[in-house]
RNA sequence: GUGGCCGUAGCUCAGUGGUAGAGCAGGAGGUUGUGACCCUCCCGUCCCGGAUUCGAUUUCCGGCGGUCACCCCA
């Protein structure tokens, strides 16, 4: 019998498990302590939500979720018709739905967490994974650049509390990229294959990129003032105001522009690196504004993103301005694994063993006093050799975030006899297990 | 979804057309200085299915899973 999860799906082992809880209070600490409230939102919609939500190539990836109850008639039926429910692609959709939903009782100016999996069907690979969690944190009903600038802090603020080092945070503009578009004579069904070329420009570096915008024959203009703006885009701390200029570029997204690049002298990104990248494309057809990806050097893909869709929202009915930042859990989990993060929470345990039930009521009344003051306790009989034992709680001990290197002891407990085993060699006095 | 590589013990990996090995880990026991050392024994449908073959873990095909490159993205 095959055991393996289903494809692009994962078990996490208890070790894993608490690294993922530690995280996961980490961030919610973090956001929480900004002003930002939790909800929870189904991990299934109505497909014809997620079709046509703006979602992009992940609508292709959709799990679709067969009709259920009376039988179902397979033969002749295509999926539309046998399918009407699918699992969320992404928490934005989902949340557009829930703010429409419930916009009456939120605040005028709604700062939301949800975290929670997400599905697409992709083909897996390191990094990617057919279910996921997203951390996402989204304010609606801010119009302006402040939402952003919030966002991108709060975000960046999260991930270096949970370990990330040396993040960089590129940014771009939905609205400058049209400019670009539209100065250069790129018409507008063209629009999104020169993006798609464009986003590969750290790949198959600018001669790559024109090769491609040459198949697409948008004429000897077109391709020359891309080539033109290939040569200013390279990513870089300073804005490129010559040439924003030169393409006209409205005012309004030049102050957008310089108000998140003026983050950088802001004290909660530490040492997270802010530079505008022109080549920050993002998916996403729903973005219509400020975009932008969190990425590490060690990872070959992004640790986060977002961006503005001001919108879609009103594709539910309540139209409102609104952007969100997504943190990538799976990925910043591989990242602090690679760097060592192996473990568990490291509080300090005192790990009971006795020899027969008799002795249980005594060893819960010292786990009870261990536990009051904030040492783990577990109880458990003999059955299994000391040595193993040990060697086993050493190992978790091994990488452990939240209070690394916390003591541990193993007690043995015959009736009165008391065998303490400093299985660290830096465990305090006990004598408060006998009082 | 397309293509390449890969899939042998819990882990890291050898190996072979005649049903398999090492190191570490695990289990049972012995010794003991009982969290050390040493000793004995145990632990594998060689991913699944089909084909070729007297015979396949080894070749071929298909599937499943992983990984890398596309694609896209957290």
């Amino acid at each position: 019998m095959e055991t393996s999860p289903a494809r692009g799906m994962k078990d996490y082992l208890p070790i894993e498990a608490a690294l993922r809880d530690w995280m996961l209070g980490v961030i919610l600490e973090t956001y929480t302590s900004r002003g930002f409230q939790r909800i929870e939102t189904p991990a299934l919609e109505n497909l014809d939500r997620l079709i046509g939500s703006g979602g992009g190539e992940n609508e292709k990836l959709i799990f679709k979720v067969l009709k259920r109850g009376v039988k179902l008639e397979i033969a002749g039926a295509d999926e539309n018709t046998l399918a009407d429910l699918g699992l969320r692609f992404d928490l934005t959709v989902p949340l557009a739905r829930y703010w429409a939903h419930n916009q009456p009782k939120l605040p005028p100016v709604f700062r939301a967490i949800q975290i929670g999996p997400v599905w697409r069907a992709e083909r897996p690979q390191r990094g990617r994974y057919r279910q996921f969690m997203q951390c996402d944190i989204d304010i609606v009903g801010e119009p302006s650049v402040l939402a952003e600038m919030e966002l991108i802090t709060v975000s960046v603020e999260a991930a270096a509390r949970l370990g990330v080092r040396n993040p960089v945070l590129r940014f771009n503009d939905r609205r400058f990229l049209d400019s670009v578009l539209d100065w250069a004579g790129v018409p507008s069904e063209a629009g999104p294959a020169v993006l798609i070329a464009l986003d590969k420009l750290d790949k198959i570096g600018p001669q790559g990129v024109l090769a491609e915008v040459a198949r697409l024959e948008l004429g000897e203009k077109a391709s020359g003032n891309l080539a033109r703006f290939l040569e200013e885009s390279s990513a870089s701390e300073e804005l490129p105001m010559g040439f924003f200029a030169e393409i006209g570029l409205d005012e309004a997204v030049v102050a957008d522009m310089v108000a998140i690049a003026s983050l950088s002298a802001c004290a909660t990104l530490g040492g997270t690196k802010l530079v505008f990248d022109p080549t920050v494309i993002r998916g996403m057809g729903y973005y219509t504004g400020p975009i932008y990806e969190l990425g590490v050097a060690e990872l070959g893909f992004s640790i986060g993103g977002g961006g503005r869709y001001d919108e879609m929202l009103g594709r539910f009915g309540r139209p409102a301005p609104a952007c969100g930042f997504s943190l990538g859990f799976e990925r910043i989990s591989l990242y602090l694994h690679e760097q060592g993060a192996h473990g568990a929470v490291g509080a300090p345990q005192v790990h009971l063993r006795i020899s027969s039930p008799a002795d249980y009521p005594i060893a819960l009344a010292m786990a009870d006093r261990a536990v009051a003051r904030g040492v783990r306790a577990s109880i458990e009989g003999t059955s299994k050799k000391l040595r193993a034992v040990i060697r086993h709680l050493l190992e978790e001990r091994e990488g452990a975030v939240g209070a690394p290197g916390a003591w541990i002891a193993v007690v043995e407990l015959s009736g009165a006899d008391l065998k303490i085993h400093d299985v660290t060699g830096d465990c305090p006095e006990l004598s408060w297990l006998r009082d």
